[in-house]
DNA sequence: ACAACTTGTCACCGTTCGGTTACTCTGGAT
DNA sequence: ATCCAGAGTAACCGAACGGTGACAAGTTGT
C-alpha cells in the first residue's frame, strides 16, 4: 500500500494488527512501546517517533520500500545519456 | 530500496538529495525544516518526527510503499483454507 | 445481569525534540 | 595562497514527546 500521510500509516497499522488478531497491548508489548503510543499512532499522530514506526512496522511482519519517482530522476542540466556519471563520481568522492 | 533501519532511511534521503544536485539548505527549505535536522536525520537520527521524514520524501519525490509479509498472513489458528473469514468478519464487526 | 476484554482519554513527569544562530572544517575553484 | 560553498557541531529555548497508571465507554461471552 502506498503511504502519502500519517493517517494512511496509521490506518495501515491498525489493519494490519486486526488482521493479525493482535490487539493494542500485544503490539505494544512486542514492539517495545506504550499502548498510549499506539493509539495515537493508529489515529495518525505526525510527530510519532520513526524509529518506533519501523519497529512497529516490524513487529507487524511488513516491509517498507522507498521509490523515486522517474520523473524527477535527472535533476538540473542532466540528461538521459549522461544519467548517472555525476552520482558515481560523488560517491566515489565521499567514500575514498 | 528496502529501509530496514533509519540509518538506511537516512543514506537513501542523502543519496536521493545528492543524486537531484540539492544542498542540505535547499531540500530544508523546501520541505519546511531547519538544516540541523536534515543533518541528523542523514545521520540516522532514530528519533525524527515521521511527519516531517514523510515531507521530506515527498520533497524528494520518493512514494513509500508498505507491503505485509505473506509469511505472517495468517494469525493464531488460522489455517490455509479459511484465511481470510476471521479478517473479513472483524472488519465488518469494526465498521456497521 | 455480570464479568472480561478492548479501546480511547486523562494528568503527571522527566526527557528530548526541532529551530535559531554562530562557529569550525574540509574540498574545489580562481 | 585565497576564497567560498557545503557540511558538521554547539548552546539555548519553548514545546511536545513517550511512559505510567487510572478511569470511562462499548462489546462480547456466560
Amino acid at each position: 500500500m502506498r503511504i502519502r500521510t500519517v493517517a494512511d500509516l496509521g490506518a495501515f497499522i491498525r489493519e494490519r494488527r486486526t488482521k493479525l488478531g493482535m490487539d493494542q497491548i500485544a503490539l505494544a508489548k512486542k514492539t517495545g512501546t506504550s499502548r498510549k503510543w499506539l493509539v495515537e499512532v493508529e489515529q495518525g499522530k505526525p510527530r510519532a517517533e520513526i524509529g518506533l514506526i519501523l519497529r512497529t512496522l516490524k513487529s507487524l511482519g511488513v516491509s517498507v520500500d522507498l521509490e523515486a519517482d522517474s520523473s524527477r530522476a535527472t535533476p538540473s542540466i542532466g540528461n538521459a545519456r549522461t544519467p548517472d556519471i555525476n552520482s558515481v563520481l560523488d560517491a566515489l568522492k565521499k567514500r575514498p
